[in-house]
DNA sequence: AACACGGGCAACCGCCAGAAG
DNA sequence: TCTTCTGGCGGTTGCCCGTGT
């Protein structure tokens, strides 16, 4: 009776995404579209997910990954995290402007709040109103310069309301026509080409990158590119480490000069050990308290997995 | 140099409305 | 029609890192 669950919740992996669930996730919403939560653990088999690249991309890269996310823990990380068009960073003032004014006529409403600022999410938009302005507009009510009505004496002072109310519809209005312009570039292409630029939200890409006018490709291709790179360097380290090892790697070599060069050292070096532990089975075994046999089993099939890709394409990932 | 503290933020939790079986 | 689940939302937590002592 009922629907049925869409993921098995016991062994559900919690705590921060690593990179290599990152590109699987948005591998996934490439090839299927945002907006089928419920079907990812499904493709993703709920505990092993195959990122088969091989009929797309000419790097026919085959990757092996974990992913034991729930559907919700899916679709928050895209939506707050990996979706393209997300801008990070500091807010302007002009945003900050509109949040406080939008704050004020709609309260915590963070999710219409958002809606007039497309590439903020209501999560980012959340917490910079808890962590910045609750303190600085408490600052400027002690001072007097603003009244909890949401308006900033110091500059509306010599407004009237309805003067206020115009402005603050003419931000709406502009706020809206970005949303129109989004959203209908969103259907014209039901998964379009995002330059890299638009994907400044992409946490492993760093400022230069995101100068650069390099296609971030719909169909995989760059992810390939990156897993091309990154298969490299666990394949030699295969080599070199224990076979009975499914642990991924995340080392960067950035004297490559073509793009890849972009994505590869993208990747966090500081942290590559912290994800290459967060990412072996065992470690995740220990994460989520998984008893030993499940574990062994997993890694088991993880290897027999991993050896048969890599015995079989050797050739194709150089 | 070592420790304590606080800020920032990603991710989780719990609730609700609506959808699916 | 009822039950169960998803997706969306706001509130909250906990980890990481920078700064002060």
């Amino acid at each position: 009776m009922g629907r049925p669950p869409c993921c098995d919740k016991t062994g559900v992996k919690k705590g921060p995404w690593t990179p290599e669930e990152d590109i699987m996730l948005v591998s996934f919403v490439q090839e299927h579209g945002p907006g089928n939560w419920r079907t990812v653990p499904t493709h993703t088999g709920s505990f092993l997910f195959l990122l088969d690249l091989y009929s797309q991309s000419e790097f026919r890269a085959r990757l092996i990954v974990w992913l034991r996310r729930c559907s919700k823990s899916c679709r928050l990380r895209w939506t707050n995290y990996l979706r393209p068009g997300i801008k990070r960073g500091s807010f302007t003032d002009q945003e900050e402007k509109m949040i406080i004014q939008l704050q004020a006529l709609l309260g915590n409403k963070w999710a219409a709040i958002a809606s007039y600022l497309p590439e903020r999410t209501d999560n980012d938009i959340k917490n910079y109103w808890n962590t910045h302005l609750k303190k600085k507009l408490k600052k400027l009510e002690t001072s007097g310069l603003y009244s909890n009505d949401g308006h900033c004496l110091s500059t509306y002072n010599s407004t009237s309301r309805g003067q206020w109310e115009r402005t603050l519809q003419a931000d709406i209005n502009t706020a809206k026509q970005a949303l129109q312009n989004a959203l209908s570039l969103d259907k014209s292409s039901p998964i379009p080409d995002y330059t890299i630029t638009d994907i400044g939200c992409y946490p492993y890409i760093k400022q230069e990158a995101k100068m650069s006018t390099t296609t971030y490709a719909s169909n995989a291709e760059n992810i390939a590119k990156l897993l091309k790179q990154w298969t490299k360097s666990e394949s030699t380290n295969n080599s070199e480490q224990s076979k009975a090892s499914s642990s991924t790697q995340y080392s960067c070599n950035t004297n490559n000069n073509n793009a890849m060069t972009e994505y590869s050292s993208s990747f966090e070096p500081s942290n590559s050990d912290q994800f290459s532990q967060a990412t072996t089975p065992e470690a995740a075994g220990k994460f989520h308290g998984e008893s030993k046999r499940e574990i062994d089993d997993e890694i088991q099939l993880s290897v027999m997995l991993e050896s048969w890709l890599f015995d079989e394409n050797d050739d194709l990932l150089i």
